[in-house]
DNA sequence: CGGAAGTTTCAGAAACGATTGAAACTCGCC
DNA sequence: GGCGAGTTTCAATCGTTTCTGAAACTTCCG
Protein backbone atom coordinates (compact mmCIF):
# COMPACT_ATOMS: atom_id res chain seq x y z
CA UNK A 1 0.00 0.00 0.00
CA UNK A 2 1.35 3.40 -1.10
CA UNK A 3 1.15 5.26 2.23
CA UNK A 4 3.54 2.83 3.85
CA UNK A 5 5.95 3.06 0.96
CA UNK A 6 5.88 6.85 1.21
CA UNK A 7 6.51 6.79 4.94
CA UNK A 8 9.47 4.48 4.46
CA UNK A 9 10.96 6.71 1.82
CA UNK A 10 10.50 9.69 4.13
CA UNK A 11 12.18 7.92 7.02
CA UNK A 12 15.06 6.97 4.85
CA UNK A 13 15.44 10.53 3.65
CA UNK A 14 15.40 11.78 7.23
CA UNK A 15 18.15 9.35 8.18
CA UNK A 16 20.33 10.25 5.20
CA UNK A 17 19.92 13.98 5.67
CA UNK A 18 20.65 13.70 9.36
CA UNK A 19 23.83 11.83 8.68
CA UNK A 20 24.93 14.46 6.21
CA UNK A 21 24.20 17.16 8.74
CA UNK A 22 26.54 15.68 11.28
CA UNK A 23 29.32 15.42 8.70
CA UNK A 24 29.02 19.18 8.23
CA UNK A 25 28.95 20.27 11.83
CA UNK A 26 25.19 20.49 12.28
CA UNK A 27 23.52 18.55 15.02
CA UNK A 28 22.03 15.35 13.66
CA UNK A 29 18.64 16.00 15.19
CA UNK A 30 18.40 19.47 13.78
CA UNK A 31 19.11 18.13 10.33
CA UNK A 32 16.55 15.37 10.85
CA UNK A 33 13.86 17.80 11.87
CA UNK A 34 14.60 19.84 8.82
CA UNK A 35 14.56 16.76 6.63
CA UNK A 36 11.18 15.75 7.97
CA UNK A 37 9.68 19.17 7.35
CA UNK A 38 11.18 19.38 3.91
CA UNK A 39 10.19 15.94 2.73
CA UNK A 40 6.66 15.96 4.06
CA UNK A 41 6.15 19.46 2.69
CA UNK A 42 3.38 20.23 5.11
CA UNK A 43 3.43 22.23 8.34
CA UNK A 44 3.99 20.10 11.43
CA UNK A 45 3.74 20.99 15.11
CA UNK A 46 6.13 20.12 17.93
CA UNK A 47 4.16 17.04 18.90
CA UNK A 48 4.14 15.70 15.34
CA UNK A 49 7.90 16.01 15.27
CA UNK A 50 8.43 14.49 18.69
CA UNK A 51 6.38 11.51 17.76
CA UNK A 52 7.69 10.94 14.28
CA UNK A 53 11.34 11.35 15.27
CA UNK A 54 11.03 9.91 18.77
CA UNK A 55 12.78 12.82 20.45
CA UNK A 56 12.05 14.80 23.59
CA UNK A 57 10.04 17.98 23.67
CA UNK A 58 13.06 20.01 24.71
CA UNK A 59 15.11 18.74 21.86
CA UNK A 60 12.35 19.33 19.33
CA UNK A 61 11.88 22.85 20.61
CA UNK A 62 15.58 23.69 20.50
CA UNK A 63 15.99 22.28 17.02
CA UNK A 64 13.00 24.21 15.75
CA UNK A 65 14.32 27.44 17.17
CA UNK A 66 17.69 26.85 15.56
CA UNK A 67 16.07 26.16 12.20
CA UNK A 68 14.06 29.36 12.51
CA UNK A 69 17.28 31.25 13.30
CA UNK A 70 18.82 29.84 10.17
CA UNK A 71 15.83 31.08 8.22
CA UNK A 72 15.10 27.79 6.50
CA UNK A 73 11.92 27.04 8.44
CA UNK A 74 9.03 29.36 9.18
CA UNK A 75 6.18 29.51 11.65
CA UNK A 76 2.69 28.82 10.39
CA UNK A 77 -0.48 29.55 12.28
CA UNK A 78 -3.73 27.80 11.66
CA UNK A 79 -6.94 29.62 12.45
CA UNK A 80 -8.82 28.08 15.30
CA UNK A 81 -5.69 26.27 16.52
CA UNK A 82 -3.47 27.67 19.20
CA UNK A 83 -0.50 25.45 18.34
CA UNK A 84 2.35 26.65 16.24
CA UNK A 85 3.16 24.77 13.10
CA UNK A 86 6.43 24.86 11.18
CA UNK A 87 7.13 24.52 7.52
CA UNK A 88 10.42 24.19 5.65
CA UNK A 89 11.55 26.48 2.86
CA UNK A 90 10.47 24.60 -0.26
CA UNK A 91 12.84 26.27 -2.73
CA UNK A 92 16.10 24.35 -2.57
CA UNK A 93 18.17 27.23 -3.88
CA UNK A 94 16.67 29.67 -1.41
CA UNK A 95 17.42 27.18 1.31
CA UNK A 96 21.07 26.85 0.39
CA UNK A 97 21.40 30.59 0.01
CA UNK A 98 20.18 30.93 3.57
CA UNK A 99 22.63 28.32 4.77
CA UNK A 100 25.55 29.93 3.00
CA UNK A 101 24.57 33.36 4.30
CA UNK A 102 24.41 32.13 7.88
CA UNK A 103 27.59 30.10 7.84
CA UNK A 104 29.50 32.98 6.33
CA UNK A 105 28.15 35.31 8.96
CA UNK A 106 28.76 32.97 11.87
CA UNK A 107 31.99 31.29 10.93
CA UNK A 108 33.86 32.80 8.03
CA UNK A 109 33.49 36.46 8.96
CA UNK A 110 34.73 36.01 12.53
CA UNK A 111 37.55 33.86 11.20
CA UNK A 112 38.58 36.59 8.81
CA UNK A 113 38.49 39.12 11.61
CA UNK A 114 40.77 36.95 13.72
CA UNK A 115 43.17 36.39 10.86
CA UNK A 116 43.39 40.15 10.41
CA UNK A 117 44.24 40.56 14.03
CA UNK A 118 46.94 37.94 13.84
CA UNK A 119 48.26 39.59 10.74
CA UNK A 120 48.36 42.95 12.52
CA UNK A 121 50.23 41.40 15.39
CA UNK A 122 53.20 40.87 13.11
CA UNK A 123 52.55 43.70 10.66
CA UNK A 124 55.28 45.92 9.33
CA UNK A 125 56.02 48.68 11.80
CA UNK A 126 56.27 51.65 9.45
CA UNK A 127 59.34 51.07 7.35
CA UNK A 128 61.18 48.90 9.87
CA UNK A 129 63.11 45.96 8.56
CA UNK A 130 61.78 42.53 9.35
CA UNK A 131 63.28 39.07 9.25
CA UNK A 132 62.76 36.76 6.32
CA UNK A 133 60.80 34.45 8.59
CA UNK A 134 58.39 37.17 9.57
CA UNK A 135 58.00 38.20 5.97
CA UNK A 136 57.14 34.66 4.89
CA UNK A 137 54.74 34.28 7.79
CA UNK A 138 52.96 37.45 6.80
CA UNK A 139 52.79 36.39 3.21
CA UNK A 140 51.08 33.13 4.19
CA UNK A 141 48.51 35.01 6.21
CA UNK A 142 47.93 37.42 3.36
CA UNK A 143 47.39 34.55 0.93
CA UNK A 144 44.76 33.14 3.23
CA UNK A 145 43.12 36.50 3.71
CA UNK A 146 42.98 37.05 -0.02
CA UNK A 147 41.36 33.67 -0.46
CA UNK A 148 38.71 34.43 2.11
CA UNK A 149 38.10 37.78 0.53
CA UNK A 150 37.40 36.04 -2.77
CA UNK A 151 35.15 33.56 -1.00
CA UNK A 152 33.26 36.40 0.59
CA UNK A 153 32.76 37.93 -2.83
CA UNK A 154 31.45 34.75 -4.38
CA UNK A 155 29.19 34.14 -1.47
CA UNK A 156 27.78 37.67 -1.55
CA UNK A 157 26.83 37.40 -5.15
CA UNK A 158 25.17 34.08 -4.44
CA UNK A 159 23.37 35.22 -1.35
CA UNK A 160 22.37 38.77 -2.23
CA UNK A 161 18.76 39.69 -3.13
CA UNK A 162 19.64 39.75 -6.81
CA UNK A 163 21.55 36.59 -6.04
CA UNK A 164 20.33 34.48 -8.85
CA UNK A 165 23.77 35.20 -10.31
CA UNK A 166 25.55 32.13 -9.05
CA UNK A 167 22.57 29.97 -9.74
CA UNK A 168 22.92 30.86 -13.39
CA UNK A 169 26.69 30.54 -13.19
CA UNK A 170 26.27 27.15 -11.59
CA UNK A 171 24.16 26.02 -14.48
CA UNK A 172 26.73 27.19 -16.99
CA UNK A 173 29.71 25.86 -15.07
CA UNK A 174 27.79 22.68 -14.45
CA UNK A 175 27.56 22.01 -18.12
CA UNK A 176 31.15 22.96 -18.76
CA UNK A 177 32.52 20.86 -15.99
CA UNK A 178 30.20 17.92 -15.69
CA UNK A 179 27.69 15.57 -17.18
CA UNK A 180 25.02 17.38 -19.19
CA UNK A 181 21.90 16.27 -17.40
CA UNK A 182 20.35 13.86 -14.94
CA UNK A 183 19.01 10.93 -16.86
CA UNK A 184 15.34 10.53 -16.21
CA UNK A 185 14.79 13.59 -14.09
CA UNK A 186 13.32 15.46 -16.99
CA UNK A 187 12.54 19.15 -17.26
CA UNK A 188 13.57 21.97 -15.00
CA UNK A 189 10.79 22.83 -12.62
CA UNK A 190 9.94 26.49 -12.17
CA UNK A 191 7.25 26.08 -9.56
CA UNK A 192 9.53 26.06 -6.58
CA UNK A 193 7.02 27.96 -4.52
CA UNK A 194 4.58 25.07 -4.53
CA UNK A 195 3.50 25.32 -0.93
CA UNK A 196 3.81 29.11 -0.50
CA UNK B 1 62.27 39.98 20.52
CA UNK B 2 60.88 38.96 17.14
CA UNK B 3 61.08 35.18 17.50
CA UNK B 4 58.72 35.22 20.48
CA UNK B 5 56.29 37.45 18.67
CA UNK B 6 56.33 35.09 15.71
CA UNK B 7 55.74 32.07 17.88
CA UNK B 8 52.80 33.76 19.55
CA UNK B 9 51.26 34.65 16.23
CA UNK B 10 51.72 31.07 15.09
CA UNK B 11 50.11 29.68 18.21
CA UNK B 12 47.19 31.99 17.78
CA UNK B 13 46.79 30.95 14.18
CA UNK B 14 46.85 27.30 15.18
CA UNK B 15 44.13 27.88 17.74
CA UNK B 16 41.91 29.82 15.34
CA UNK B 17 42.32 27.33 12.54
CA UNK B 18 41.62 24.42 14.84
CA UNK B 19 38.45 26.03 16.03
CA UNK B 20 37.31 26.58 12.48
CA UNK B 21 38.05 22.97 11.67
CA UNK B 22 35.75 21.69 14.35
CA UNK B 23 32.94 23.95 13.15
CA UNK B 24 33.22 22.23 9.76
CA UNK B 25 33.33 18.66 10.89
CA UNK B 26 37.09 18.17 10.94
CA UNK B 27 38.79 17.02 14.11
CA UNK B 28 40.31 19.92 15.96
CA UNK B 29 43.72 18.33 16.25
CA UNK B 30 43.92 17.52 12.58
CA UNK B 31 43.16 21.13 11.74
CA UNK B 32 45.75 22.27 14.27
CA UNK B 33 48.42 20.06 12.82
CA UNK B 34 47.64 21.43 9.41
CA UNK B 35 47.66 24.97 10.73
CA UNK B 36 51.06 24.46 12.27
CA UNK B 37 52.53 23.04 9.08
CA UNK B 38 50.99 25.77 6.97
CA UNK B 39 51.99 28.70 9.13
CA UNK B 40 55.54 27.61 9.82
CA UNK B 41 55.99 26.75 6.15
CA UNK B 42 58.79 24.33 6.85
CA UNK B 43 58.76 20.55 7.05
CA UNK B 44 58.27 19.20 10.56
CA UNK B 45 58.57 15.69 11.90
CA UNK B 46 56.24 13.84 14.25
CA UNK B 47 58.24 14.81 17.31
CA UNK B 48 58.21 18.48 16.41
CA UNK B 49 54.44 18.34 16.15
CA UNK B 50 53.99 16.37 19.35
CA UNK B 51 56.03 18.86 21.24
CA UNK B 52 54.68 22.03 19.79
CA UNK B 53 51.03 20.94 20.05
CA UNK B 54 51.41 18.89 23.20
CA UNK B 55 49.69 15.83 21.78
CA UNK B 56 50.49 12.14 21.91
CA UNK B 57 52.47 10.29 19.31
CA UNK B 58 49.46 8.25 18.27
CA UNK B 59 47.35 11.29 17.74
CA UNK B 60 50.05 13.07 15.76
CA UNK B 61 50.51 10.02 13.58
CA UNK B 62 46.80 9.61 12.88
CA UNK B 63 46.34 13.27 12.08
CA UNK B 64 49.31 13.25 9.74
CA UNK B 65 47.99 10.22 7.90
CA UNK B 66 44.59 11.87 7.52
CA UNK B 67 46.16 15.04 6.16
CA UNK B 68 48.16 12.99 3.67
CA UNK B 69 44.93 11.25 2.58
CA UNK B 70 43.37 14.61 2.01
CA UNK B 71 46.32 15.54 -0.17
CA UNK B 72 47.05 18.83 1.59
CA UNK B 73 50.24 17.67 3.25
CA UNK B 74 53.14 15.76 1.75
CA UNK B 75 56.02 13.66 2.99
CA UNK B 76 59.50 15.12 2.77
CA UNK B 77 62.73 13.19 3.21
CA UNK B 78 65.96 14.73 4.22
CA UNK B 79 69.17 13.11 3.13
CA UNK B 80 71.07 11.59 5.98
CA UNK B 81 68.01 11.62 8.20
CA UNK B 82 65.83 8.62 8.64
CA UNK B 83 62.86 10.56 9.99
CA UNK B 84 59.95 11.55 7.85
CA UNK B 85 59.10 15.20 7.64
CA UNK B 86 55.82 16.71 6.54
CA UNK B 87 55.05 19.89 4.75
CA UNK B 88 51.72 21.59 3.99
CA UNK B 89 50.57 22.59 0.54
CA UNK B 90 51.61 26.22 0.29
CA UNK B 91 49.19 27.31 -2.43
CA UNK B 92 45.95 28.24 -0.72
CA UNK B 93 43.85 27.68 -3.82
CA UNK B 94 45.36 24.27 -4.45
CA UNK B 95 44.67 23.44 -0.85
CA UNK B 96 41.01 24.36 -1.05
CA UNK B 97 40.65 22.56 -4.35
CA UNK B 98 41.91 19.42 -2.64
CA UNK B 99 39.50 19.91 0.23
CA UNK B 100 36.54 20.45 -2.06
CA UNK B 101 37.52 17.44 -4.16
CA UNK B 102 37.73 15.18 -1.13
CA UNK B 103 34.57 16.35 0.56
CA UNK B 104 32.62 15.95 -2.65
CA UNK B 105 33.98 12.47 -3.09
CA UNK B 106 33.42 11.40 0.49
CA UNK B 107 30.19 13.10 1.37
CA UNK B 108 28.28 14.63 -1.48
CA UNK B 109 28.63 11.80 -3.99
CA UNK B 110 27.44 9.10 -1.58
CA UNK B 111 24.62 11.39 -0.52
CA UNK B 112 23.55 11.81 -4.13
CA UNK B 113 23.64 8.07 -4.62
CA UNK B 114 21.41 7.55 -1.63
CA UNK B 115 18.98 10.22 -2.75
CA UNK B 116 18.73 8.46 -6.11
CA UNK B 117 17.92 5.23 -4.38
CA UNK B 118 15.23 6.85 -2.30
CA UNK B 119 13.85 8.46 -5.40
CA UNK B 120 13.77 5.09 -7.16
CA UNK B 121 11.96 3.58 -4.23
CA UNK B 122 8.94 5.74 -5.05
CA UNK B 123 9.55 6.15 -8.78
CA UNK B 124 6.79 5.93 -11.34
CA UNK B 125 6.16 2.33 -12.19
CA UNK B 126 5.91 2.59 -15.96
CA UNK B 127 2.79 4.60 -16.67
CA UNK B 128 0.99 3.74 -13.44
CA UNK B 129 -0.97 6.50 -11.74
CA UNK B 130 0.34 7.81 -8.46
CA UNK B 131 -1.17 9.83 -5.66
CA UNK B 132 -0.68 13.58 -5.42
CA UNK B 133 1.30 13.04 -2.23
CA UNK B 134 3.73 10.71 -3.92
CA UNK B 135 4.06 13.09 -6.84
CA UNK B 136 4.92 16.00 -4.54
CA UNK B 137 7.37 13.83 -2.62
CA UNK B 138 9.13 12.86 -5.81
CA UNK B 139 9.25 16.44 -6.97
CA UNK B 140 10.98 17.49 -3.76
CA UNK B 141 13.58 14.78 -4.17
CA UNK B 142 14.10 15.76 -7.79
CA UNK B 143 14.63 19.39 -6.81
CA UNK B 144 17.30 18.33 -4.38
CA UNK B 145 18.93 16.04 -6.89
CA UNK B 146 19.01 18.80 -9.46
CA UNK B 147 20.65 21.08 -6.93
CA UNK B 148 23.33 18.56 -6.14
CA UNK B 149 23.90 17.97 -9.80
CA UNK B 150 24.57 21.68 -10.24
CA UNK B 151 26.86 21.63 -7.22
CA UNK B 152 28.76 18.72 -8.69
CA UNK B 153 29.19 20.69 -11.87
CA UNK B 154 30.52 23.79 -10.16
CA UNK B 155 32.82 21.72 -8.03
CA UNK B 156 34.19 19.82 -11.00
CA UNK B 157 35.10 22.95 -12.82
CA UNK B 158 36.79 24.24 -9.70
CA UNK B 159 38.62 21.06 -8.93
CA UNK B 160 39.61 19.81 -12.36
CA UNK B 161 43.18 20.06 -13.66
CA UNK B 162 42.28 23.07 -15.78
CA UNK B 163 40.41 24.20 -12.73
CA UNK B 164 41.60 27.73 -12.59
CA UNK B 165 38.12 28.49 -13.93
CA UNK B 166 36.39 29.19 -10.69
CA UNK B 167 39.39 30.98 -9.34
CA UNK B 168 38.99 33.50 -12.13
CA UNK B 169 35.22 33.51 -11.70
CA UNK B 170 35.68 34.09 -8.01
CA UNK B 171 37.76 37.12 -8.74
CA UNK B 172 35.16 38.55 -11.09
CA UNK B 173 32.21 37.69 -8.87
CA UNK B 174 34.15 38.96 -5.92
CA UNK B 175 34.37 42.39 -7.41
CA UNK B 176 30.76 42.40 -8.49
CA UNK B 177 29.41 41.27 -5.18
CA UNK B 178 31.73 42.71 -2.59
CA UNK B 179 34.26 45.27 -1.55
CA UNK B 180 36.88 45.94 -4.22
CA UNK B 181 40.03 45.08 -2.34
CA UNK B 182 41.62 44.41 1.00
CA UNK B 183 42.99 47.65 2.37
CA UNK B 184 46.68 47.34 3.03
CA UNK B 185 47.22 43.88 1.65
CA UNK B 186 48.66 45.27 -1.52
CA UNK B 187 49.34 43.48 -4.75
CA UNK B 188 48.25 40.05 -5.81
CA UNK B 189 51.01 37.58 -5.29
CA UNK B 190 51.77 35.21 -8.12
CA UNK B 191 54.47 33.26 -6.38
CA UNK B 192 52.19 30.76 -4.75
CA UNK B 193 54.67 28.01 -5.30
CA UNK B 194 57.20 29.57 -2.95
CA UNK B 195 58.27 26.33 -1.30
CA UNK B 196 58.22 24.22 -4.45
C1' DC C 1 70.45 -12.00 11.79
C1' DG C 2 69.97 -8.67 15.79
C1' DG C 3 69.00 -4.37 17.09
C1' DA C 4 68.07 0.57 16.83
C1' DA C 5 65.13 4.14 14.97
C1' DG C 6 60.93 5.25 13.51
C1' DT C 7 55.85 4.50 12.56
C1' DT C 8 51.25 2.56 13.10
C1' DT C 9 47.58 0.43 15.58
C1' DC C 10 44.19 -0.08 19.06
C1' DA C 11 41.78 -0.78 23.58
C1' DG C 12 40.55 1.95 27.16
C1' DA C 13 40.16 6.76 29.26
C1' DA C 14 38.83 11.38 28.92
C1' DA C 15 36.47 15.14 26.90
C1' DC C 16 32.85 16.95 24.50
C1' DG C 17 28.46 17.74 22.56
C1' DA C 18 23.75 16.13 22.33
C1' DT C 19 19.54 14.81 24.67
C1' DT C 20 16.26 14.34 28.21
C1' DG C 21 12.61 15.60 31.33
C1' DA C 22 10.80 18.33 34.54
C1' DA C 23 10.17 22.92 36.14
C1' DA C 24 9.48 27.70 34.82
C1' DC C 25 7.53 30.57 31.94
C1' DT C 26 4.21 32.94 28.50
C1' DC C 27 -0.06 33.88 26.60
C1' DG C 28 -4.92 34.21 25.80
C1' DC C 29 -9.22 33.61 27.78
C1' DC C 30 -13.00 33.43 31.27
C1' DG D 1 -6.50 36.90 38.90
C1' DG D 2 -6.48 32.10 37.84
C1' DC D 3 -6.49 28.39 34.64
C1' DG D 4 -5.08 25.58 30.80
C1' DA D 5 -2.55 24.99 26.53
C1' DG D 6 1.66 25.50 24.73
C1' DT D 7 6.66 26.72 24.75
C1' DT D 8 11.28 27.41 26.57
C1' DT D 9 15.04 26.65 29.60
C1' DC D 10 18.55 24.12 31.97
C1' DA D 11 20.97 20.85 35.09
C1' DA D 12 21.86 16.15 34.84
C1' DT D 13 22.70 12.27 31.99
C1' DC D 14 24.02 9.80 28.09
C1' DG D 15 26.51 8.66 23.87
C1' DT D 16 30.13 9.72 20.51
C1' DT D 17 34.26 11.13 19.17
C1' DT D 18 38.83 12.06 20.17
C1' DC D 19 43.12 11.15 22.51
C1' DT D 20 46.51 8.54 24.97
C1' DG D 21 50.15 5.33 25.69
C1' DA D 22 51.98 1.16 25.23
C1' DA D 23 52.63 -2.73 22.27
C1' DA D 24 53.29 -4.40 17.58
C1' DC D 25 55.16 -3.65 13.52
C1' DT D 26 58.45 -2.08 9.69
C1' DT D 27 62.72 -0.68 7.89
C1' DC D 28 67.34 0.09 7.68
C1' DC D 29 72.00 -0.94 8.86
C1' DG D 30 76.22 -3.26 10.67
Amino acid sequence: MAAVQLKEAQDRFVAVWGQMGSAWGISRTMAEVHALLYITGEPLCTDDIMERLQISRGNASMSMRALLDWGIVERVHRRGDRKEYFKAEADVWAMFRAIVRERMKREVDPLRAQLYEIRDQTGERAGREQSADLGAHNKRLDDLLRFFQALEGVSNSFVSPAGRGLQAAAKILGYIGGAPGIGGLGKESDDTKEAG
